[in-house]
DNA sequence: TGACAATATCTCAAATTCAATATATATTAA
DNA sequence: TTAATATATATTGAATTTGAGATATTGTCA
């Protein structure tokens, strides 16, 4: 009946990601964004043209919220599909020009904030912590 | 146009504990629960009676998701709300004899899952990880 | 070839979330 | 006391997410 976790790593872990992503989608939304809108666009930003299922696993979503959020940011003219020619079944994602210029803008703030985050920690200590989460990651 | 993510720790981080999430769903709907309404049962089962407000701090939801939640659990007979006398706006919520029991089974399970994630950690290893992430939740 | 499994995307209903607002109660200051 | 402000919870409505299943296409192998 005392502590709430005996997992400190654990709860750590889970509460300051989540403290991320409320931070995080308040910034998005100045720029009419959610944050899977945004993880959508990053990817694309940084890796170019991607199949609706290339971006689906990367940011962790079902296939069901990928067609949502593809058809809301094509609306929003951001994004554009294109149906590949070697696989019919296949469809591309690529930003438009709109869409580019957006993320120029956006990311470098974007970034900032991100580093903020870690502004405390050491190189070694970042170092450290990414191997710790690996090793984590590769249990679940 | 190569990675993903220019902050590995960031990126890690999220990846992590989003893949924990969904892990847990999975295990969670096997008692036909949703993560949200394990983490109030949990808060519950650990610390007794608690306000509303109380849980809805701890587990960092909406007060919109709180009164959705408590009033799924209420249905299900695994907690119960009860007035408070001294504030009248206030109302207390404990877990019912059937929720005490439920968690009583399926606590040990929920800790070995969770501890499973983080055993190739050595203990040092888990106290540079809190240590870590606490100074990142520090600049959120 | 033909049957069957696998893959990529979409559709739709149900569940869940948040934001904004409403309601009731409590506290404080004039 | 009264008015103004703060607090705790509930309600509403829109947005988002999942899960199951539909459709179309591709791959495999007997």
């Amino acid at each position: 009946m005392e502590r709430i976790c005996t997992n400190q790593p654990f709860f750590l872990l889970m509460q300051t990601s989540k403290a991320i992503q409320e931070r995080l989608r308040d910034e998005m939304s100045k720029n009419n964004l959610s944050i899977t809108e945004f993880s959508v666009l990053e990817v694309l930003y940084y890796q170019g043209k991607q199949t609706i299922q290339q971006i689906g696993n990367r940011i962790l979503i079902s296939s069901g919220s990928m067609t949502y959020v593809i058809d809301k940011l094509e609306q929003k003219g951001i994004i554009k599909r294109n149906d590949c020619r070697e696989d019919r079944r296949v469809i591309h994602i690529t930003l438009t020009a709109e869409g580019m210029e957006m993320m120029d803008n956006i990311m470098p703030m974007y970034q900032d904030i991100v580093d903020s985050f870690f502004v405390d920690l050491t190189g070694d200590e970042s170092q450290l912590l990414v191997n710790f989460l690996k090793k984590v990651w590769n249990r679940v």
